[in-house]
DNA sequence: GCCGTTTTCGGCCCGACTGTTTTCAGTCG
């Protein structure tokens, strides 16, 4: 079966490949996007090329070649036009596309010119000085190119991506810097990480100051910088020693919206717009969108529309002002009304927290009192359940005394709730670690996998079916228990566990970590489509921990949430009609 | 290859920086 991201492999290979032919530009975008586009999509591309390939076509950027080529992909494994260019082109050659500074048409004139058709020939090309005689290979450019050889050669194989709790601290501590050189007047970071993208491959951060020589010295003369990769009047780009690039843009404060808006994407979202304002006879660029009249004399200066924040932007281009994490493609319409997505001030409890009990290093009253400073009105103490060993899971015994010491707390510390649950292991089989009796004494009860994570997609869709569909569980904790950039974890039927999770109301949770991000943003948008709850929890075992909202948050935003559909967003009252409801015998679908 | 109130052809976003060049090609975002 072809997953989304065999379809996005494929489409990228296609497009690496034409490129080094020298194909059409817009061919090799339009395969591009495609792959895109097939990493973004929250259906199962490969159920709809079974079942109903008609329904590829309506995905934007999906049209009759790629369409098929997905149902080729399904149905037979492979895709023709792709085994046929490996077939021509040498096997090593899509690699040097990955070196700094190395394009196609450098690739194909070395290939060529010099022979070279992989990594090592490229090298020894370098070393025997066999490149000095070809076209445009001064040496500059060829010591740059033995550097990025080196460079490649001592990562791990392809670029490396950063996770977004790995970025962003990292955004503004360089941020910090900027904003205390002289002139600076705004600060902002922009790109996937202000998208909220999972992963990012680089910052892109933007100053607007009145003194720009210090604003790149701040930047240029930073720590833990390993490289400097430009520095323009505008644009600077370094690498840090921990390999990231970050790019910097100079500007002044009356363009910084339009520079914001460019450089925070998608770049698919910033095509839409600039082609919205050709059809109003305008131009945007990252300094501003501006009047173009037909007839315009070449050379005049065009008239300034906007440029100072996003909003006027999109105001004069007639759209509603999107936030960031929907500027992707699967916004499939910028036209319509933008949702009143869900946002930190919305949240107000925290249902999936740890204390000493099991493997947390808070006290029931600290993570109480956590939670009061953060004005929430709940607190759900779900310490492991007992195959949880090494997290020092909790008997039955324990629990029961575990459950008493949180009714003295909660009448202790006063003015917040402190519900007494678990976060119960889903065995392999499906079953629940606790016995229906044990499940029932407590408030709240919160299921996650956390062993048998490479089981197939099928066993695993019966397992989060059991929990799901068990009248006692009201949560189902990080569903795949995947760890970004670390193991890809469950791969579950995402429409069965939805329909499910919406028939049961049980809500699915949207672990906060930023290595878990779990449900991710696509399952998160696939869930929303079938009505189901959602719970945005940190998974607290630490204060820090309760920092990590920020990402949850950026996640269901970049899913489409809105603040009904998120338990932790409800008012005290609803919250715990919720919770009761499945406490009160009502009887719940359990064998639909 | 995709797309469509200029639709089945003819467009397809725009600019900065680098290096190799004397006016521009390639890469990148």
């Amino acid at each position: 079966m072809a997953t989304n991201q065999e379809c996005a492999l494929a489409f990228a290979a296609i497009a690496d490949l034409l490129e080094i032919t020298g194909a059409n530009a817009f061919k090799v975008n339009a395969y591009r996007k495609a792959a895109r586009v097939c990493e973004d999509e929250s259906s199962d591309l490969g159920k709809l090329a079974r079942e109903t390939p008609k329904q590829l076509r309506e995905i934007e950027g999906i049209g009759e070649s790629t369409a098929a080529k997905i149902v080729e992909l399904e149905t037979t494994g492979r895709v023709a036009e792709l085994e046929s260019l490996r077939a021509q082109i040498p096997a090593g050659l899509p690699l040097l596309l990955t070196l700094a500074g190395l394009g196609p048409k450098t690739v194909k004139l070395l290939w060529d010119e010099a022979k070279v058709t992989s990594l090592a020939e490229l090298k020894s090309a370098i070393d025997s000085g066999a490149l000095a005689s070809i076209p445009r290979m001064g040496g500059k450019t060829i010591a740059n190119l033995r550097e990025a050889v080196v460079a490649r050669e001592s990562a791990a194989a392809g670029p490396t991506r950063y996770r977004l709790g790995e970025a962003i601290p990292l955004a503004q501590s360089i941020l910090k810097r900027l904003a205390d050189a002289n002139g600076s007047i705004r600060v902002a970071f922009a790109g996937s990480a202000r998208r909220g993208r999972e992963t990012v491959g680089d910052l892109d951060l933007i100053v607007a100051t009145t003194d720009p020589t210090a604003a790149r010295a701040a930047f240029l003369n930073g720590p833990n910088i390993a490289k400097v990769l430009a520095q323009g009047d505008t644009k600077c780009a370094v690498q840090l020693a921990s390999g990231i690039q970050v790019d910097l843009r100079i500007v002044t404060e009356a363009v910084f919206g339009a520079t914001l808006l460019y450089f925070t994407g998608s770049k698919d979202h910033n095509i839409f717009l600039r082609e919205r304002a050709i059809e109003r006879e305008m131009r945007l660029n990252e300094y501003g969108l501006f009047r173009n009249p037909r007839g315009w004399p070449e050379g005049k200066e065009l008239p300034l529309v906007a440029a100072t924040t996003e909003e006027s932007i999109y105001a004069a281009l007639d759209l509603p002002c999107w936030p960031p994490e929907l500027r992707e493609t699967y916004t499939s319409d910028f036209t319509q009304a933008v949702p009143r997505l869900i946002s930190l001030a919305d949240i107000r409890a925290e249902l999936h927290a740890h204390t000493t009990a099991s493997d947390g290093v808070m006290s029931i009253r600290e993570l109480a009192e956590l939670a009061k400073s953060r004005g929430f009105h709940t607190i759900a103490v779900t310490d492991h359940s007992k195959a949880s060993a090494q997290a020092n899971g909790l008997s039955v015994e324990r629990l029961l005394r575990h459950i008493e010491a949180i009714r003295e707390a909660e009448v202790q510390v006063g003015g917040i709730r402190i519900l007494a649950g678990s976060e119960v292991d889903i065995l392999a089989d499906g079953r629940l670690d606790y016995d229906d009796a044990t499940l029932a004494a407590l408030d709240i009860v919160v299921a996650s996998p956390h062993t048998a994570l490479k089981q197939s997609p099928e066993a695993a869709t019966t397992r989060l079916l059991a929990a799901i569909r068990h009248p006692l569980v009201h949560i189902l904790g990080h569903p795949t228990g995947r760890i970004i950039l670390g193991r890809e974890g469950l791969a579950p039927d995402m429409q069965a566990i939805c329909t499910a999770a919406a028939q049961c109301q049980t809500a699915l949770e949207i672990n906060c970590h930023w290595s878990r991000l779990d449900l991710r943003d696509s399952h998160v948008r696939a869930a929303l489509s079938f009505g189901c709850l959602i719970a945005i929890d940190c998974d607290i075992h630490s204060a820090e921990d309760a920092d990590n909202l920020q990402y949850g948050i950026t996640t269901a935003r970049r899913g489409g949430l809105i603040p009904d559909h998120c338990v932790n967003a409800w008012t005290a009252d609803a919250l715990h009609a919720w919770l009761g409801r499945k406490r009160s015998g009502v009887r719940l679908p359990r064998d639909t």
